[in-house]
DNA sequence: AATAAATTGTTAAAAGATTAACAACAAATA
DNA sequence: TATTTGTTGTTAATCTTTTAACAATTTATT
């Protein structure tokens, strides 16, 4: 029996981008593929893509590769992608809309089921068919769904706030938009997005790679 | 001499966590820190606290800690955040036009100063101050113009056709935001900033540490 | 002035990730 | 059927990062 490797960050970005090339191939009408394919067209070494495709159990044939219908299945399944989790948006600013109107929804298995904000001004209308509730209506609405994760594109000084409000109603995991390091419990997963860490990020490397 | 350590990128999110920290507690009037209190604030432990600050030459005393002045002025200079830099947009959909009108660059330093899109509808059109240019104008202004910097905010299906005018066009970093590898020579830059990539990692832990 | 307490700087050990190497195997060819 | 070729699965070596340990140093206290 063969025991799943542990991912790191870094396998887990490898193997999403291995993902987006496979369906590429896919579409193609390739039907197999070998570790050198993949290295090639993700600009990693075919090495590494043989570790990382072993590590999730992979089962290619010598001599043939791996087939592409297979790899694409073991991944999604490893991401989850075809069993659909409900999500909703805390806060719906500039950043909350785009998000909310922005097709990484159905790529994800997410379902956008509904958005929370406390501006009179966005409250009511409505958002690529989800109406926008008040905040104070938060925790009623969550206690009474099975949304299970909230993305959290509020401003930093209200974050952890809203987190613990989120928490109380019961919210497993959290996609954090904001540059805030959030407090939750063990049982409750915090996804950091920061856009200005990124921003950040490229700076540092744009000053240090030269 | 001091050599300056190289940083991993886990290292990069503890340090921008760090700085984000000391700035809330140079606000409240704090002067000095000690690495368990960086460690308290940020869930991080002290000692790893301690040896990235030492990777960057840090300049603590015993007994007191880290200034905390001097600690932020590290960092800043060392992401670069206090040095203009001009960037441009490419791709003014949902994605593309809340990042102009976010609060992103004042923080990291960069200036935003051009727009391209190619939709009729938005052309001409004014963001935070900076006109929405057509796409065939790119080479042209990015020639002309001093912007290093490319916000790639389009469909992904265009998006290597729309690096490959970048980079022709002069451009030295590309902050993606397309789950696409692109190709680009060695002397550019690409941070990756993929939103579904970001979500799909969300779902991968989610399924897998429960 | 001497001692105790707290905290850093720095080295060493452990753990984890990447790269390399190659045996095993399937397919193609002679 | 035997041989060659190409490609995977898997182990081993190298490199990187994290964690641990503790000596050195500064401040506070007696």
């Amino acid at each position: 029996m063969l025991k799943l490797k542990r991912f790191s960050r870094a396998s887990i970005v490898r193997l999403e981008l291995y993902l987006e090339v496979l369906e590429a191939f896919q579409k193609e009408g390739k039907e197999t593929v070998t570790s050198s394919e993949i290295g090639e067209a993700t600009g990693i070494t075919s090495v590494k893509v043989r570790q990382d495709l072993f590590g999730m159990g992979s089962d290619g044939r010598p001599k043939v590769g791996y087939e592409i219908v297979h790899l694409i299945r073991m991944l999604r399944d490893l991401f989850d992608l075809d069993n659909q989790k409900n999500a909703c948006i805390i806060g719906c600013g500039n950043l909350g809309r785009a998000l909310a109107g922005s097709g990484i929804w159905e790529k994800s298995g997410y379902k956008l089921s509904a958005i929370f904000d406390n501006d009179p001004a966005v409250i009511s209308t409505t958002i690529n068919g989800v109406k926008v509730r008040n905040t104070t209506e938060l925790f009623g609405v969550l206690k009474a769904s099975k949304i299970e994760m909230a993305v959290l594109t509020v401003p930093a000084d209200v974050a952890q706030e809203m987190t613990d409000l989120l928490v109380s109603a019961g919210i497993k995991s959290i996609w954090n938009f904001t540059p805030t390091k959030l407090n939750v419990p063990d049982d409750v997963i915090v996804e950091n997005q920061s856009l200005v860490w990124g921003l950040i990020a490229l700076s540092f490397r744009v000053k240090s790679e030269k």
